[in-house]
This record gives structure tokens, C-alpha cells and sequence, in this order.
DNA sequence: ACGCGCATGTAAGAAGTTACATGATTTC
DNA sequence: GAAATCATGTAACTTCTTACATGCGCGT
């Protein structure tokens, strides 16, 4: 139930389901993402419970907009919302899954590739995240006395810069255990898991 | 598409649905979760692929239980997805969204107190990750020396660690910056937002 | 007798993804 | 003339959640 109250959030200011998904694509990607498709029906869902209101207009070029813009209901709705404590739903990693399991391939080297894709993969999107701190840096009254229109987006994006250089850190640890292991293991000759145990 | 393949890393050893779900309880809990109810139906799909073949055995107390083990279609497809490379899907953090708009409560006391909150929900599930690290470290070889059927968790497990400290550091960053905040903005006695704004 | 743990599910709906469809205008 | 951008959507599907339904055996 948090793209509805993210889609009001942004809409303190009228905007098309067109201009959100650019927003998606923007400032808020490092915690949440939607496709236009679900973008649009959420809105149609949200004018029916009465928190938005919508007008068509001509657009400069291309097809005609459509605006949407809070009502009462709506402004309500999202106080609600952000007044009703952290919500703190599952998380999801896909590739952990697969490290976890990946004993299975029997060779610490295709471990060892794996650890450094995703190191690769996940530098970029720190490389990312700076830039837009970076955008955020020349503001004036950085860092210390930002506006609390900006502090609060500010420190959100913050946590992203934190946590994934917690995970290269990570990345960088596992690889070296991987490699500390091969060194030791090289002598020993085992790679490949035998086809059969030994009981 | 990756809840089948974790089943399917569970499954090198036979067990039921209810099996299943136990172990998204333990190990597994720190990146994925799932419900029985969709368990049951996707192992039944999973079979109907190949990739899993059951039997029905009596249990010990209670009904029938419905024990799954995996076929060679099954092994192959786990492997393929071990090989593929990490599988980086979106992540998303429902309470960075409702800290992102926070500013629009006025108050920066509630911040503070939705930053403390979550803090402590973050620490109690850091203390759940030591709990299961502690229980490792009384493994044979810890650190240095686990077996790669050990090994493999263990990192896994590892991630979810560095980045709750991550997050716990970033939430007492935050907090920091807030009290900074409020001592210096205090003289200027600023604090719920006009209703309306001056242009 | 009641509740708890074991063990299986169904039903209904919300949330999210991928692919497709339409048509204008602007840029190369 | 082709491709990109603006702007709207529909359809089909997978994924996930919440609530409900059933029935056995064990402990108190």
C-alpha cells in the first residue's frame, strides 16, 4: 500500500502520470520505482477514492494531459500516512539467494566472478547516487542548513550513499576471504565437487 | 522469478511445503520471505514443470505430509540460475518514501521521533543477524576455515550485517543533524510550517 | 474441553512486470 | 524519411498478501 501515498507525496505540486514516472526516474529511484502502467490505474484508483481531482489540458506538444492535484482528502490521507510510524516492509535480494546456494557449482572461482560482477554493478549505482548528492552540495545553506524541503529528501538519499558502500565493503571482504580460501585450498587440489559423497 | 529457485536451493535435501517455510523463518529470512500460500501453489507449478517430483508420506502427528525432491530438470535449472550472474532487482524502502516527504508534517520533532523508531526496529533485526553469526562462529574452521556448504551462507549472512550497521550509523547521523538543527533554529522559533506560503 | 502445533490448502485481491497499441511533434 | 520524445493507455500475466477452511494429535 506505498505507491499510492508516494504518488501524493509528489503531487503536493499537479502534475501528469507522465511527469511522475520522469520523478520516478529521478530523485526517488534509489527507494522505489513504478512503470507507467501501473502508474496510470493507480491514479484512476486514487481520483475514485476522492483523494485527487483531475483536469485535461492542451499540452505544447504531443497529446493532451492529464492533471491530477490533491484534494483535502488526499492532503489528509498522505498526513496520515507519513504521521503513522516507519513502515518497514520485507526486503528482497535476489543475489543473496544465489550466493547462498552457489556451494552448489563446486568452484570458489565462479563465486569469486559472481562477487566482483556485483561489485561492479552496484559501484555504478553509487557512482549515481554521489552525483546527485553532489547536485544536492552546491544548494545553498549545504549541508548544515538546507531547507526542509530539501533536508528530508537529502537524508533519504543519504542512507542510500551509506548502505551501498556498506555493500562494496562487503564485496571487497568476501573476495578477499574467497581469495585467502583458494590460497590455503591450492595445495590440497580440491576444486570441483565430487559427482558422489563419501559417506 | 526467483522465488522457485530458492526453493530449488532448499530442495537438494527433500522436504514438504511446511518444511519450506520453516526455513524462510530461520536462514533465509534476511532476503527473502514467503507465505505457505504461495509456497503450496508454486511447488505444485514447479512439479508440473519437472522440475520437482513428490511423494506423500504419514507424518508423525498430524496429516500427510507432501515431500518434495528435485529431478535432473530440476538440479539443471537450479544450476543455470547459479550460473547466470547476480540478479539485481529493485529494491524498495516504503519508510525512505514517507521520509522524503516528511517536511510536509512542518515539524521537525516528528522526524526525530520516526528516525528513533526506526532505528530501534533496525537494531532488534541486527541483533537477530548476530544471534544467527554467533551461532556460526561455534562452527569448526570459523572464520578462515568453513566447509563451502558453510561458507556460502555465511556471506550471504554477512551482507545483511555491514548493511544494518550501515543503516543504524545513517539513522544516528540523521538524528545528529536534526538536533543541530533544532538547537541553532530554535532563537528563530520557526516551527510548523504557515499555512499558507508567502510568494 | 480448549488451544497449540502439524500439515494441507482455496479464494480474492492488490501489486508489479512485460508487451503491445496509438498518434502527435520535433530533431537529425 | 526515420527516430526520439511527448502522452496516453490496455491486456495478459506473475507475484505476493490476507483471510479463511479443514482436520489430526498432544498437552493441561
Amino acid at each position: 500500500m506505498s505507491l499510492p501515498h508516494i504518488l501524493l507525496g509528489m503531487l503536493r505540486e499537479p502534475a501528469s502520470g507522465y511527469d511522475l514516472k520522469a520523478r520516478f526516474e529521478e530523485d526517488v529511484r534509489h527507494f522505489w520505482s513504478a512503470e507507467l502502467s501501473q502508474i496510470y490505474p493507480t491514479l484512476r484508483r486514487m481520483e475514485k477514492k476522492g483523494w485527487l481531482e483531475s483536469d485535461t489540458e492542451p499540452s505544447e506538444r504531443g497529446p493532451d494531459r492529464v492533471v491530477y492535484r490533491l484534494t483535502q482528502a488526499g492532503r489528509g490521507e498522505l498526513t496520515r500516512w507519513l504521521a503513522a510510524g516507519p513502515e518497514v516492509g520485507t526486503e528482497r535480494f535476489a543475489y543473496l539467494g544465489q550466493l547462498f546456494f552457489m556451494d552448489e557449482l563446486g568452484d570458489l572461482a565462479a563465486t569469486r566472478a559472481f562477487m566482483v560482477e556485483l561489485r561492479a554493478r552496484l559501484a555504478a549505482w553509487l557512482a549515481e547516487l554521489e552525483a546527485i548528492e553532489a547536485r544536492i552540495a552546491t544548494a545553498p545553506g549545504y549541508p548544515d542548513d538546507l531547507p526542509p524541503e530539501r533536508f528530508h529528501p537529502h537524508a533519504a538519499l543519504r542512507m542510500g550513499l551509506l548502505t551501498l558502500a556498506a555493500k562494496l565493503a562487503w564485496c571487497d571482504e568476501t573476495i578477499e576471504r574467497i581469495d585467502r580460501r583458494k590460497a590455503r585450498g591450492a595445495s590440497s587440489g580440491r576444486k570441483r565437487r565430487p559427482a558422489t559423497k563419501e559417506a
